[in-house]
DNA sequence: CCGCGATGTATCGGACCGATACATCGCACG
DNA sequence: CGTGCGATGTATCGGTCCGATACATCGCGG
């Protein structure tokens, strides 16, 4: 999972691990907590390893001008490659079980932008499958098991059981907007007013501004 | 966590490996989805090890009734000591900073009735807290950050901070209940009516029916 | 009689976290 | 004038937990 938001973040611009971490934050703050350096410094050795990203050093040569004014010791840039973006393409479009879980459905629903629509159905229908599973089972240890559980264990699978369904229609909405229309588009509910644009699906195979 | 689960469960009754699993997936069902074996044979041997638990044989001696007819193989059964309620009582009562994270405190409020009022409250503000903080994080986001994000990483937010406020309310409800009266009692939600109970919270140091 | 799904125990590699260590920079406060 | 503190920055280590896998038994239906 690291590796795809890592690939998918480096796609829009090369970063240090540092800045790394916090457009992870930004970007993956609904539904994890914070990456870990112990987890992000390993994958990046990895990704490195396999070819997906490359270092590219900072102020990198003909650096007379400011010798020691900005320095600013190790500082080193990550940068995707080609092989990078043909690893992310592949692993954006393809969906396993761990595309399902809460943290593999954020981190995929999170580069929706740059996934094809046929993919995002895809996803969002297996989702709202697999939370209505556990919906079920939550119904089921209610209303067959109720009375062996104590009220707090039970008060928690009241408000668990809520979520999924909160969950699911939020999930109705978004494969119904996906069918017959365009970017999520989520009106009145009155929370935290932001702009709202309409995003372009990119025709699939393209970036659109590679360097600014 | 899982040792906090496990003790907890094994309070209740003794069980082998399998049983405890389901138990496990039972209880803890609204906040994590299954406890892999690969995670819970490793603990159950920890926890072996500390002598928080033993392994208790099945049809112990004295089988020569029905030796082969249901003999069953392996299935260890486990079953707590008492040094492993010290310990439980011990973790229950303390919060940690993990205490507040989402599976920690799913765990915790779990095992509420085994709680002492006390600790109760300030878990449940700990956990207010905290997702305050994740919610103001998302506001932040929201607000400054807007531009720079496509629509689905912003509905993405957006949803992440509708949630936080859900649960922050829920909070409040169990903290007032917690402060004024008794077990939680959420009335008129409309979903999965189930019966409610009192419940009364164990004077601390007890355990009722042990062996029905 | 045979397979299949539930029950049951167990291990291995890998992903990720939390704590920790360490170094630099700029600025606020004494 | 210095000094200490918070932000920036890189890095490792031990430990927890997951997912895949293997294997054995049992009861039941076809």
């Amino acid at each position: 999972m690291l590796e795809l938001a890592i690939l998918g973040l480096l796609q829009e611009s090369p970063m240090h691990g540092y800045e790394l971490r916090k457009e992870l934050t930004a970007k993956l703050g609904a539904i994890r907590a914070a990456i870990s350096y112990g987890s992000l410094y390993p994958t990046l050795r990895r990704l490195q390893a396999a070819g997906w990203i490359t270092e590219a050093a900072e102020t990198p040569a003909t650096a007379e001008e400011v010798p020691a004014l900005t320095s600013r010791r190790g500082r080193v840039v990550y940068k995707i490659t080609a092989e990078g973006k043909e690893r992310f393409a592949q692993l954006i479009a393809q969906a396993g079980p761990e595309t399902y879980d809460d943290t593999g459905f954020g981190v995929h629903f999170a580069f929706f932008a740059r996934t094809d629509q046929a993919t995002r159905l895809r996803i969002l229908e297996g989702r709202r499958r697999k939370i209505e599973e556990r919906r079920e089972g939550l119904r089921d240890v209610l209303a067959r098991a109720a009375e062996r559980l104590d009220a707090y264990t039970l008060e928690l699978q009241r408000h668990g059981l809520e979520a999924c369904e909160r969950e699911v229609r939020w999930l109705e909405e978004l494969i119904a907007n996906e069918r017959s229309g365009r970017a999520p588009t989520v009106p009145q509910t009155g929370t935290a007013g932001g702009r709202r644009e309409e995003i372009s699906p990119p025709p699939p195979g393209e970036s659109r501004k590679e360097r600014p």
